[in-house]
DNA sequence: AGGAAGATCCGCT
DNA sequence: GCGGATCTTCCTG
């Protein structure tokens, strides 16, 4: 990356931001099982409508927390702090939270009320708003390190503090049905104090996408939905 | 009140 | 492939 230069005029990956309205999923489809969510939002749109503009992403990466029997999640042990406390409410909100002094990492809830499960989104194809993505990434607009990981999609689409909580089956942030992909899973990423929760496979992926996180091996293939 | 750890990213010893 | 950045949250004393 890097080699384009500024002022060149390049051809942007297109930005398909037609008039076109996206219907957002319902909440019955985050009071499904976590796995189930989780594996089924691969393809799905990850859509946040803004004053200059809408940004647009395909999901290719997600990771399911099923607390609080799974260690590796925060509701891990049935902890329930202000920070978690989303966690416990209605499915189809949002959790947001800070990690490593310096990253947002963006879920939805899942599941029905008092079962504090979540999933992660870890990144998205780029379909809309590559521009504005790429201005709060600081990188150009053509990069392939966008929204390639948790943290990254999270500054690409502006995600902080301030969506703690938000309502995801009413925008401004909502994702949207999308075209089925072909499903891969492995073990999560960046969890190794889980020990042995650490190897399930609750990490789903678009088999052959490039805008997937670097991350432990695929194994196993799952039919396209 | 203090300390330790963290669902990551980036750049290079 | 490894370590530093950076700061919130939570737990312990």
């Amino acid at each position: 990356m890097g080699r384009a230069h500024g002022n060149e005029r390049r051809e942007a990956p297109e930005e398909r931001d037609d008039a076109l309205r996206y219907q957002a999923l319902p909440r019955s489809f985050f009071e499904r099982p976590v796995l189930s969510v989780a594996r089924g939002l691969i393809g799905a749109l990850l859509v946040h409508e803004q004053p200059r503009g809408r940004l647009v992403g395909r999901i290719v990466e997600t990771e399911a927390y099923r607390g609080p029997e799974d260690r590796a999640a925060h509701s891990f042990g049935g902890r329930r702090t202000s920070r978690t406390e989303v966690m416990y409410g209605a499915a189809g909100h949002a959790y947001v939270f800070f990690v490593y002094g310096m990253h947002w990492n963006f879920n939805v809830v899942t599941g029905g009320v008092g079962q504090p499960h979540a999933v992660l989104i870890r990144a998205v194809e780029p379909l809309a708003g590559q521009r504005q993505m790429a201005a709060r990434r600081g990188l150009p607009v053509d990069s392939p390190c966008l929204t390639n990981g948790p943290g990254k999609l999270s500054q690409a689409f502006g995600f902080d503090r301030s969506h703690y909580g938000l309502d995801l089956c009413a925008g401004p942030v909502y994702f949207a049905a999308g075209e089925p992909l072909a499903v891969r899973r492995s073990a999560r990423v960046g969890v190794p104090y889980a020990r042995e929760w650490a190897e399930r496979p609750w990490r789903f992926f678009a088999a052959d996408s490039p805008w997937v996180s670097r991350g432990p091996r695929a194994r196993g293939r799952l039919p396209a939905r």
